[in-house]
Formats: structure tokens, C-alpha cells, sequence
DNA sequence: GAAAAAAGCAACCAAAAGGTTGCCTTTTTG
DNA sequence: CAAAAAGGCAACCTTTTGGTTGCTTTTTTC
């Protein structure tokens, strides 16, 4: 356990960083597959470039997206690992519910 | 669109609820159905009551959890529905991404 | 090579979040 | 029926968050 070069943050972390309307619509957007730079990401927003930036680094902390600078611009890409591992949280917290269901039913229909 | 009594939030406020470590631990340990009182779920938590209360609040809000008065003591329990939601938005975000993937290796392999 | 474009950096600010303590009300129980 | 248990309400405090403005740096383009 050492060589380790930027895990996965957790679940938490995840929800958290989706848990706010401007960065999930950045997200849902660069989830085309399409990269985009800052300037490009600000257009549709209302918002300076720099608060855009500062979603964007929450983003990237939480391993949404990937940036890679290229020449002048910084271009954001989407990441989809957390995603999923958000998802399969989201789907044991429903299997637990579940089978407490299940449990209850059959406990009734004895 | 006149009755609405109590809407399901959107996502935006499911995730943000989830974005805590104290909130998403008492929901999972709340998804195994049973049902619990505030001091029973502030038991394993070093934090006051009060505090446990302020996020119970918070997930009762983004309609995680639903609480019943009985006798003395408020009954907390699992709402399964912002879950399944949740998981299906994330579910639209991979499908998103995994469609673009697929329009990609298409032109690629043209 | 100077102007424009894109972005980084830093200070600052207001509001929200997460938490606490203190006190009051309502039920339960010995 | 008095004490204990469970909770509600409210004030208060500190840190984080979401946002801004201003200035510098790095590429690009004319």
C-alpha cells in the first residue's frame, strides 16, 4: 500500500461534489465525451471564470473529471470511475433495503 | 399541478444530503428497514443529539428518511424512492458517456 | 514583437453548514 | 405525582463554500 498515486476519493466525496446544481450540470455535460476548456465551460453559466474553476477543481478533486493543459487552455474531460462506484454504493444501500423487505415478508406470510 | 404535497427533491439535493460522512452512515444503517429514535441514532456518534437532529432534518428534507412521532420519541425510517432516483440519474450520466465511447470507436473502426 | 486570449493566483466577502450549549415541553415510569 | 427520558427551539460560534475583483503569467495570433 504505498505506491498509491491519487486513489479514488470515496463515495462521499463524490455526492458531495455532485450535491451542488452548477457542477453536476458541468458534469452532465462534459459526460458527452467531449473536452472542454474553462472559457468554454463559463459560456452557458452566468458565473465568473474563476468561480467556474473553482467547481471544476472540486470536480477534479473528487475524480469526476481529468484536466490536461494544452497550449494555452486547460481542456476538462469527463472521468467515469467515481460514477460507478457511486452507483454500486446507491445499489447496496437499495439490496440492504430490499432484503429487509424480503425478510419482513416472509415473516408475515409464515 | 396544484396538490404537490411534499415533492421528491431533485437529485441536486439527494446527492448534497448524501454529501456528508455522518448523513450517509445514518441512512445506510437506516436502509435495513428497522426504524429508530433520535438518541438511539445519536448513540454511536460522538456528536450531540442536537447535531444528530440538524441531519436527520436535512435527509428528511431531501425525502431520505421519514419520521413519525410515537409516544415520546420520533421514529426515523428509510424512504427508498430519492435512492432510486439517484441511482437512475447516474445511470443516464454512464449511459451518456458510454454512448459517446461507443460513437467513437465507431468512426475510429470506419 | 505587441495585443489578445486563456488561465493561474490571491485576497476578500457574505452566506450557509456543522456544531455547541441552554432551556422549555411532553411523555413515560417508579 | 415527581423524576427521568426524549425531543423541540433558539441563540450563538467557527469553518467552509460559493462567489467576486484584481493582477500576473503563458501562449497565440496579427
Amino acid at each position: 500500500m504505498s505506491k498509491r498515486e491519487l486513489a479514488d476519493p470515496g463515495p462521499v466525496e463524490v455526492f458531495a461534489a455532485l450535491g451542488d446544481p452548477t457542477r453536476l450540470s458541468l458534469l452532465t455535460k462534459l459526460s458527452d465525451g467531449q473536452t472542454r476548456s474553462i472559457v468554454t465551460l463559463s459560456a452557458d453559466t452566468n458565473l465568473t471564470r474563476q468561480a467556474v474553476t473553482k467547481h471544476l477543481q472540486v470536480l477534479e478533486r473528487a475524480g469526476l473529471v481529468r484536466s490536461v493543459r494544452v497550449g494555452r487552455e486547460s481542456q476538462f474531460g469527463y472521468r467515469p470511475e467515481p460514477i460507478t462506484e457511486a452507483r454500486s454504493y446507491l445499489d447496496r444501500v437499495s439490496a440492504q433495503w430490499d432484503d429487509a423487505l424480503e425478510r419482513l415478508k416472509a415473516l408475515v406470510e409464515r
